[in-house]
DNA sequence: AGCACGCCGACT
DNA sequence: GTCGGCGTGCTC
């Protein structure tokens, strides 16, 4: 018999199937993780079996090495994971070893980890009698007698703490015998306690629409904030428990807390397994192997989990799927929600797409009827969505208000702390000020390595640079010409927390954002600080915008609602309505009503007339026209290669090559029809031109989507395969950002 | 990724 | 004359 398999060297010239002997005796399978001789010195590497045949089909069998061994009695890949790499290794010109090695935990590779053993000890005849001169020993044969059942040595020593030497000589003797059995390391969360709600008409309608779903079939349910979808997960994972099939539910990585692990522990106890980047290495590999061991049917997860190893997959769950971090940003470079798709196909599950601002893309396929759309249209319990108000800050200027809370703003939250309400305001910049500048010579202070404004941090008295991470104090007088009429403009969450405490003294706040959740657990405790009532305000980013319920929070302000909106980025318009919906449905998730107050220069751009009227629908259209009169995505797709160097010069000579090179192959690849598909293609200094010391460069592909977009991005691979080697190129098809 | 084979400078 | 620099090339 002979393997094909796949040496785990993550390296291009070795990305290929190698051909190994099985020995009689082995009982090799495709997934195994083997151990292999490779290379001259016969060095022992891993490996994963693709298959496994009669033949080897090779003129010269007699290079032919034999498989060592198996790293693992089971198979760590399933066949529909095999399948599943291969095809990314296609779609997303990856490393068959990586798309492998992102279906395994890392802990397995290089046997480092191995499985926690606790060991058991029992009285070898329960009935005998037992005489000793050691204290010791009678006490723990007494102890054992008294419970009646194995104990593991750590539970006796908690009732004996001098008991080790005891046990030993017991076993010794006989008295005792012993056993072991593997202990599985969990994370920890908290099992909330669960009344099973009555579902609304809207829920049991929708659950039901997922139960009528086609095998295969994706649907998209479209919710508004509040309105029940995570009961409506739990029931779809119920029904599909019965039908004895597994689930998968991806949730952002952010989103990830114990509260939320617990919500499904409550319902579904330890059938749970769940995966996110926190675990301990020993708790990774041991939640790992609960699902493929078919011990935890269903996976919690981020990004990465929607490879779980679970056997007859009958749903995966996408909670947020407009979110950005389902998109992986290293290699391989995938999108949680295509591989979902893939999985549902290959398998013939179903995919439940669940979002209050679903992407731009989910609800176009789903209004084209690729999907089906689910809609819970109200909020649970009759509570009606906040309501909100606009504040012109224009008009706030000419009143003679230059601070940065509108009088509404100020107005409103004045009533809401008297009233023994939290408030939330949201800012999308931390830090005190975002840039410095010299108000004699215009100087704007910026970072020496990156082409970025440095952002003022008042508590440190220094300037941070946002994107390398430099620090340097605030110089006294002006670098450029002297003066010492350094000013700070802009406002960041720094500042609107000192100014919360002169417009309301004594109040007590939070702050939330990269800057005090810098320590791993900060980001649970403010939230759970917050939610306890330890203070009245909460101030913070996007990262305040999602999370909890937080049901005594009747007022959300958002300082400046337009600064996302000019964002150089198609995109722009479509987070921004995200972002204000959803920290909008912060407020008043509890009996109290919830208002909002949106500050703004801009209140009449559509996108903030849609979001204010939390019209996801009318904002879809408008967007969507847009979208379709620009010829952006989803009409086409954005390719956006990188470049980056030491030295400028030559970064720009290579890029302008490069750019010509690539429009040649594009051109070619497109054919003589095809040529008004290639809408756009831009070389230029990328907007943040140097980052880290690092000159950037980019060369920007707009396609049309057609059907001749497959060998359209083959060309871009060939060419990206033929460039490689000369380093700093970096390939993003649809990127997430444009900087 | 590793490791060997292979052609040109300063040493016992 | 040899020891050793790391430039190509291969790995079942």
């Amino acid at each position: 018999m002979f393997a094909k398999v796949i040496v785990d060297i993550a390296h291009a010239a070795v990305d290929r199937a190698f051909t190994y002997r099985i020995p009689e005796g082995l009982d090799v399978r495709p997934g195994h993780h083997v151990l292999l001789p490779f290379g001259q010195g016969d060095h022992i590497k891993e490996g994963f079996v693709l298959s496994v045949m009669d033949e080897s089909g090779l003129k010269d069998e007699s290079i032919l090495k034999d498989v060592l061994a198996c790293a693992e009695p089971y198979t760590v890949l399933l066949p529909e994971q095999l399948a599943l790499a291969e095809w990314m290794q296609e779609a997303y010109h990856c490393l068959l070893v990586d798309a492998l090695r992102a279906m395994i935990p890392a802990q397995l590779r290089g046997g480092r980890i191995h499985e926690k053993r606790e060991r058991i000890v029992f009285l070898s005849d329960p009935e005998a009698d037992f005489v000793s001169k050691s204290h010791i020993q009678k006490d723990v044969v007494d102890l054992l007698k008294k419970t009646g059942q194995p104990m593991s040595v750590g539970d006796i020593r908690a009732f004996l703490p001098n008991a080790g030497p005891a046990i030993t000589a017991l076993l010794k003797k006989g008295v005792l015998s012993e056993s072991s059995f593997t202990v599985f390391r969990r994370p920890e969360y908290t099992t909330q306690a669960d009344a099973l709600p009555v579902l609304t008409a809207e829920q049991a309608a929708a659950l039901n629409a997922v139960d009528e779903l086609e095998p295969g079939q994706t649907a998209l349910l479209y919710g508004v904030t509040g309105s029940g979808k995570t009961e409506v997960y739990l029931r779809c994972i119920e029904q599909c428990l019965q039908a004895g099939k597994g689930a998968i539910v991806l949730v952002p990585e952010i989103a990830l807390t114990p509260q939320t692990v617990g919500r499904f522990s409550a319902r579904f106890g330890d059938r749970i397994a769940v995966l996110h980047s926190r675990l301990s290495p020993g708790e990774r590999f041991d939640e790992w192997r609960r699902i493929r061991l078919g011990k935890a049917p269903i996976v919690i997860g981020a990004r990465s989990a929607i490879f779980a190893p679970v056997e007859e997959l009958g749903l995966i769950i996408i909670d947020e799927e407009h979110e950005s971090s389902y998109q992986s940003e290293t290699a391989p470079r995938y999108h949680a929600l295509d591989i979902a798709r893939r999985r549902i196909r290959n398998c013939g599950g179903k995919l439940l797409l669940g979002s209050a601002t679903p992407s731009l893309l989910s609800y176009y396929r789903a209004l084209s009827g690729s999907y089906r759309l689910i809609e819970l249209k109200h909020r649970v319990g009759g509570r009606p969505l906040p309501t909100v108000s606009i504040a012109d800050m224009r008009a706030e200027f000419l009143n003679g208000n230059n601070g940065i809370f509108s009088s509404l703003l100020l107005s409103k939250l004045g009533a809401c702390l008297k009233g023994g309400h939290q408030a939330m305001l949201f800012l999308n910049r931390r830090g005190y000020s975002t840039f410095v500048s010299c108000r004699a010579c215009g100087y704007v202070l910026t970072c020496d390595n990156c082409d970025i404004s440095m952002t003022y941090h008042k508590a440190q008295n220094a300037v941070r640079c946002h994107y390398c991470g430099a620090k340097k104090p605030l110089p006294p007088v002006c670098p450029n010409c002297g003066k010492p009429f350094i000013k700070y403009f802009g406002v960041g969450t720094e500042q609107v927390e000192e100014q919360i405490q002169s417009a309301f003294p004594g109040t007590s706040t939070l702050r939330m954002d990269a800057d005090t959740v810098a320590r791993r657990d900060a980001y649970d405790q403010i939230l759970s600080a917050f939610g306890r009532g330890d203070a009245q305000i909460l101030i913070g980013t996007q990262m305040i915008a999602k999370g909890h319920d937080f049901p005594n929070v009747t007022l959300v302000g958002v300082i400046a609602a337009d600064t996302t909106l000019n964002f150089p980025d198609f995109r722009s318009a479509e987070r921004t309505f995200q972002l204000l919906t959803q920290v909008s449905g912060r407020a008043g998730r509890d009996k109290e009503p919830g208002q909002v107050v949106m500050q703004t220069y801009a209140p009449d751009h559509p996108v903030l007339r849609f979001a204010a009227s939390q019209d996801y629908a009318g904002f879809y259209q408008y967007e969507i026209a847009q979208r379709k009169k620009c010829l952006y995505p989803p009409f086409s797709l954005f390719i956006r290669l990188l470049l980056s160097g030491e030295n400028e010069e030559e970064l720009i000579q290579r890029g302008k090559d490069y750019a010509k090179a690539l429009e040649a192959d594009l051109r070619a690849a497109l054919g003589a029809e095809g040529q008004g598909d290639l809408l756009l293609l831009l070389a230029a200094p990328a907007p943040i031109a140097r980052i880290a010391g690092q000159n950037r460069y980019q060369i920007l592909v707009k396609l049309l989507r057609t059907k001749r977009l497959p060998q359209a991005l083959h060309a871009v691979y060939d060419f990206e395969t033929s460039h490689r080697e000369d380093g700093f190129l970096k390939i993003e098809i649809n990127p997430q950002d444009m900087f």
